[in-house]
DNA sequence: TCTTCTGCCACATTTGAAGGGG
DNA sequence: ACCCCTTCAAATGTGGCAGAAG
């Protein structure tokens, strides 16, 4: 491995990062057992935070007393996630109930493979919403042309430093290697995983941006696909139906070229930051298993208007109800016009993106942040090819990193076809890069190492 | 038989081009 | 010319449903 890489690049850091899917690298990359004096108690009074994911003091495997300050005052407890026999619970808990009313525990782990930078910390932004699709177990629909998240995963990140750049981009990894069926109204483990095709990442639309940008608002990732069809050339996230999965964050900070200003690159991996929300599982599904959650969705995501109660789908064969309602519509939309002279209504009837109406028909006032929440996919063009564009022209300088990766890029099978008209191949692919790079600290099969946070 | 998947549908939002006023 | 707002229509995002597929 060390003979692939050039000599500036293989320090000791990549030799822990690209050797991690080995028991003993897992000792390097996480504080093991012995590192913590503090055991996973559940019915401690201990509440940690919920809505922000806790910081993880990354310590350098072969550089512990060089990092020493960075560790917090919160003690860890490094806990093996057991296999789970039934239910929908979340790792951990499931050795004590199952069925486990996430949203009832005062816990909530941090489920990282790395952090390199600990002054970043990442927000769920809904994570009210997330947590009442988790009490029910989430699923997500996947389609041949690709189907977006709801609720979409939004995060506010601080501590970044303000005038670098990164790069912040997601993937879905499967939890567990489970086959699930529902039965009964339950979910339950009917066989072994099908295999994860892995290597599908999405950037962020704002990945070419400073820390400051990157702070200035939420972050979200509404735009991204997910879809059952292994021959996509779309560059959708594939999974595999009735698995379970769970979104992660990666943010990387992008390292100047020395010879031109505008280029940027990867910088090693020791750059990689990874989070991952436990209340964001969730279970891929063709179709709707519990109608919970179908009835959840539709009450909360604005796409699915037309089948809440009052509008929906009982009249929709009633020719006059059909005409009812599209008078209705009409009216409507005179009254927002009449009223378009105010400011404040102008913003109201001013297309949203979306997910931003989230709260379910029973509250009436929507948050502030309906209006102040700016439009992060503004900027978005809306295709990977342009994506890749931008990172070909602007972001990322081939002949950094191309020599020293184009040897990992084999292993993944995954290519962008789309990509490889533009001109990188596979190889130079920032993001492909980065898909082996994450994997070789955290296959999809081996983070069920999850830390529990518990407060002092 | 049973479970899972697909295509099409009605209803809704979003997008972006075109037009108008300042 | 420019910018901001409005309008409008096409594109796109939803879950239901029936039947196909396995």
């Amino acid at each position: 491995m060390l003979s692939y890489l050039q000599p500036q690049l293989a320090s000791e850091s990549m030799l822990a990062i690209c050797s991690t899917s080995s028991d003993e690298s897992n000792k390097l990359t996480y504080p093991n057992e012995e590192d913590t004096n503090v055991h996973f108690n559940p019915v401690s009074t201990g509440i940690i935070t919920t809505s922000s994911s806790a910081r993880i003091p990354y310590s350098h495997p072969h550089h512990h007393h060089h990092h020493h300050h960075h560790r917090s005052p919160v003690s860890f407890v490094y806990g093996h996630a057991p296999t789970p026999t039934y239910g929908f619970g979340f790792g951990f808990y499931e050795d004590m109930s199952p069925f486990v009313d996430t949203t009832r525990s005062p816990y909530s782990f941090i489920h990282t493979t790395k952090r390199s930078d600990p002054n970043i910390d990442v927000k769920l932004e809904n994570m009210d919403l997330w947590k009442r699709f988790a009490a029910l177990n989430l699923e997500m629909i996947i389609t041949k042309n690709g189907r977006r998240m709801f609720p979409t995963f939004k995060v506010s990140i601080t501590g970044l430093d303000p005038t670098s750049k990164y790069i912040v981009y997601m993937d879905v990894v499967p939890v567990d290697n489970h086959r699930y069926k529902h039965h009964n109204s339950q979910w339950m483990i009917t066989g072994a995983a099908e295999p994860h095709m892995p290597g599908r990442f999405y950037p962020h639309p704002d990945s070419n941006s400073t820390g400051a940008q990157l702070m200035k608002q939420p972050l979200s990732f509404s735009k991204l696909k997910l879809t059952n069809n292994t021959t996509d050339q779309n560059g959708h996230i594939v999974l595999n139906s009735m698995h379970k999965y769970i979104p992660r964050l990666h943010i990387i900070q992008a390292v100047s070229s020395s010879n031109n200003d505008t280029k940027l690159s990867m910088g090693p991996l020791d750059n990689v930051n990874i989070f991952i929300f436990p209340e964001t599982q969730f279970i891929a599904v063709t179709a709707y298993q519990n109608e919970d959650v179908t009835r959840l969705k539709i009450d909360n995501n604005p796409f699915a208007k037309g089948f809440r109660e009052n509008n929906g789908h009982a009249n929709r064969k009633d020719v006059k109800s059909v005409k009812r309602h599209i008078d209705d519509e009409y009216d409507r939309r005179l009254k927002c016009n009449d009223i378009y002279g105010t400011p404040e209504s102008s913003k109201r009837c001013k297309s949203s993106s979306g997910e931003e109406d989230q709260t379910p028909p029973s509250r009436v006032v929507p948050t502030s942040s309906t209006i102040d929440v700016p439009d992060s996919t503004t900027p978005f063009t809306d295709g990977y090819e342009n994506q890749f564009h931008l990172h070909q022209n602007q972001l990322y300088d081939p002949n950094l990193y191309a020599s020293p990766y184009s040897r990992f890029a084999p292993t993944y099978p995954f290519t962008y076809s789309t990509m490889a008209s533009m001109g990188p191949t596979s190889s130079t692919n920032p993001f492909t890069l980065a898909a082996a790079a994450a994997s070789r600290y955290s296959s999809p099969y081996t983070f069920s190492a999850p830390y529990y946070q518990h407060s002092n």
